[in-house]
DNA sequence: GTCTATAAGAAGATAGAC
DNA sequence: GTCTATCTTCTTATAGAC
């Protein structure tokens, strides 16, 4: 896993980077070959789509990633309240970690630039934001909640984090992220 | 005001229209000339800063219209949990009218887009912010809400808004809106 | 002030050697 | 499978005619 795929997962690994953190026509794959040592001979190869065949594996492997942290924190705890609480505070380490520069995988302002380019792209970032949101439901809905209640909750979540996120790699301040965490705690445990 | 300025305001509203659709490194000049019907002397002449200067001015006077509208909802009624409610009911509007484009002013993904890019757009984009922020804590406090809380609930309206928006325009559909719009009204009121 | 032609470089993509 | 050289197109920016 370390060794064989190494050419590949370079690729993919670099392009996640510099697609979240600049956005998908802020990066050429010019940049994405230089920064991954991989020649443009090996991108094409493992993806003959180009660019867009990349950034969709990219935009998997970055939901892979946030999914996998959204599940930690709920099974961290039966208490969703807390486990949001939890994830947030995980978010923001992430978020002061990159210095504010935009790679916190839950930072998805690339679905509305992608959303204007190719509708293959669109499609898959709406994927991605209904799996978040549904996680989060189901989670509350374990937890007694209502249903209906439930699917709106886990909407107001991500919507919140999304929001609070943009404002927050903006200001280079978790202030935003912050309060949001304040908010949907209380919002849950009412 | 028609005649005059034509070539100038032509190219800002214009620029400003694909800038907060494509965002601005998936904009060219050329596309902007070409749309404007303007040509690429003008532009160098009223902006000899280039692109970042141009988009400077589209930030300022995309503001502009969102304050504008921003203002307008909020003089239309004592009521700040109503007047919260018909800002996004207009929204809604104009994001249905952009056949969810991402050309709703109050869109604003871009801000993240350019705080890697220029310092300089980056300041800018995070006094819109705080501008949007302050004209709905101010609206709070005038109501007789304690300060400290406006100006948190503040954050959390443009939060929840901006997050709810880029769902919304990667679905193409209000629905994260219209919750958004719910469970805000809430929060005023209690 | 308005407009065109063009420079200089970077973009995505491809062909073909090894 | 890996790598390089190259094609076409598009980018930002400038020079200079009118």
């Amino acid at each position: 896993m370390t060794e064989k795929a190494n050419s590949r997962e370079m690729i993919v690994e670099t392009a996640s980077r510099l697609f979240f953190c600049q956005g998908y026509a802020g990066t050429g794959l010019n940049q994405i070959i230089k920064e991954s040592h991989s020649p443009k001979g090996s991108l094409y190869y493992y993806f003959p789509d180009g660019k867009e065949g990349l950034a969709l594996e990219c935009i998997h492997h970055n939901n892979q990633i946030v999914t996998g942290k959204i599940r930690e924190s709920l099974k961290s705890t039966d208490n969703c309240a807390e486990a949001i609480q939890l994830f947030i505070s995980n978010l923001i380490k992430d978020t002061e970690e990159s210095e504010y520069k935009g790679f916190t995988p839950f930072s998805f302002w690339l679905a509305v630039e992608t959303s204007s380019i190719s509708e293959a792209l669109r499609e898959a970032c709406q994927s991605v934001f209904a799996e978040w949101v549904s996680l989060f439901s189901e989670a509350l809905i374990r937890e007694g909640m209502e249903s209906a209640r439930a699917k709106d909750i886990g909407m107001l979540i991500v919507s919140m984090l999304e929001g609070a996120l943009i404002i927050a790699l903006t200001k280079r301040d978790k202030e935003p992220l912050m309060k949001a965490s304040n908010y949907l705690y209380l919002l849950i445990r009412h």
